[in-house]
DNA sequence: GAAACGAATGTAAAGGATTACATCGGATAT
DNA sequence: ATATCCGATGTAATCCTTTACATTCGTTTC
């Protein structure tokens, strides 16, 4: 592998030239310019990425840390993402912390190392390690948040209105005639899963069905669902809203298990629209995110802060959809 | 954030006495190494990254590229890497290249520029321009496969032995006396589809039962099993067997479409187990595989090839066990 | 007591690219 | 014809760390 050194020597120019001819080329007359793209393209020359950005101090590189690279979900935030970036010259490095804050912490270690110009981070919480960075630069701090936020901080993020959207699905539950609902939410830390409480609790005020909500907090995971979808049955619930899609799965699990069969004894109604939620059994009404888009926006958002454009719009709103399939149904009762 | 030469003024001492203080502690007196540490610690310096890989030659960084991130099973490949990758002294970059050799080459081009140590990739595919890289350097080339294999290219590769787990699903079946077998395969690129179709050939031909197989093409996704699982209905099968979870996911919810039910109807059995098979409707029979463990033994093989270890087994086989669980039953034929 | 040794530390080169500034030569203006 | 300007290119400093080699000094050995 050559160097630019190498490089300028066979052109016949100067490594100045060389650099020149990648990075500016319209500062170089054409001529010069074929004969060294001949020499690079011969020699097999790329640019060493170390020397480069230790001169220039840049990565050019962006670091997406999710808290669980399992959940289907964030792997099309992801996506959004690394489009978004490579439109914008950037390339995701992405990080699974497994909602470990030592590993969060490790991860944002690359930022304060300035191996990557940013971070996003998709989750409730800003690592620990870079709260002082945040605290000093402020609205110039490279960091963003996406699908989560976190008020107090100050850190820029792109979300749905939970609360809305919530709200949605409560509404649709009570329009079918269900007046005993499950909710089962997501970890009580996670701020977006108290916006969708809050909302839901407010559409079944509304409603004046504050006491027909049973609440069961979860943790996001399939997993966590099943024993209180047992649990609800056995308060006779008719409908059962989960905060995740994932939940949504352990729920309908559960159902079968008790016997029961889905929608005609208990509607269920998921929140994400995985891809795989149309397969479930019976597919799943759920609430779906623009996931790809939230993965854009928090890239955008970023590459404007590092490139010290003073974004207008530090949080970011997208809109949610209902989508109705198979897995809600009028309760017995409203039959 | 100071420098290495702030810190050694600070502290009284050279650039290279600091250096050494944070890599090779040992060479250093307790002395001046407590004054450098205490300095360290206060001036909250951290080594420049870019200059060390320049200096050394090392990103300390392994690529680690998926087919397709919304993928379940690769997320536990990727935590297996991720740990052994830890322990290492390496940290792992993860590249969703979503089947697009295009973005497959994009990735491979970091390792070329030096961008990372080695690369790992999951899939059936080594990046066009590896090619010369792997055909001059042979088995130094720092390169790995997992799950897949590419036998023609001599890439070392760790997976399981494919063509005996689907010769197991396929004995299942047929142990519980299925004779009409649907069959929905990977894409027929995919060596280890063609493993695994190979295994279930066998199989059934030991039982006697070729002409009982019947053989669809599908590609892994929930979607592509849809319509096969339909088709093979009508042909009268009792049971199928898909090469993916995901695809075992689209056959429950096509079988349900269809008035039947599983596993009464028709049995169905997975490959991969991925998390949340276990939460399908009836629960999931699979072949599972290791996949943290695949995840591990190949970093474990690359981080060899690193070292210039000259690795004994290039080729790891691992092991794969049948998970029964409710999506298979006896034909009601044999009943 | 001189020689040899070894532990601890310092000096300075090297790694490869970028870019501010300098230079050069030809075109334009006066 | 001289002064000015501008486009194209070159020179060389700079980014920060690592490490081969040199130096220093106290200790051991004969």
């Amino acid at each position: 592998m050559p160097t630019i050194i190498e490089v300028a020597a066979l052109a016949g120019v100067s490594t100045a030239t060389v650099s020149r001819v990648l990075s500016r080329p319209e500062q170089v007359s054409e001529d010069t310019r074929l004969r060294v793209l001949a020499v690079v393209r011969e020699s097999g020359y790329v640019p060493n990425v170390a020397a480069r950005s230790l001169r220039t101090l840049r990565a050019a590189k962006i670091l997406l840390t999710v808290p669980d690279i399992s959940n289907a979900f964030f792997a099309s935030v992801i996506r959004g993402a690394e489009e978004a970036a490579r439109d914008a010259g950037y390339s995701v490095v992405v990080g699974d912390t497994r909602h470990d804050p030592y590993v969060e912490d490790q991860y944002a270690d690359m930022l304060s190392r300035r191996e990557v110009d940013g971070l996003i981070f998709l989750g409730h919480r800003l690592p620990t390690s870079l709260a002082p960075l945040m605290a000093r630069k402020g609205a110039a701090a490279p960091i963003v948040n996406g699908c989560e936020y976190s008020s107090d901080l100050g850190v820029p993020s792109v979300h749905i209105d939970n609360a809305a959207a919530s709200a949605d699905a409560i509404d649709h539950l009570v329009g079918l005639g269900h007046r005993r609902i499950g909710v089962v939410t997501g970890p009580e830390i996670s701020p977006i899963s108290r916006d969708r409480l809050a909302g839901a609790i407010d559409a079944a005020t509304r409603a004046n069905l504050r006491d027909g909500l049973h609440i069961r907090v979860g943790d996001y995971s399939a997993g966590s669902a099943i024993d209180h979808t047992r649990d609800l049955i056995a308060q006779d619930v008719t409908a059962i809203f989960c905060f995740s899609d994932e939940m949504a799965m352990g729920a309908l699990s559960a159902i079968g298990d008790a016997g029961l069969s889905c929608p005609k004894d208990v509607s269920v109604i998921g929140f994400d629209d995985l891809p795989l939620a149309r397969y479930f059994q019976p597919p799943l009404t759920t609430i779906a995110q623009p996931k790809a888009m939230i993965g854009r926006r928090t890239v955008e958002l970023l590459v404007d802060i590092l490139h010290g454009i003073d974004s207008p719009s530090r949080q970011v709103t997208l809109d949610h959809e209902l989508i109705v399939r198979g897995s809600t149904a009028q309760p017995v009762s409203a039959r």
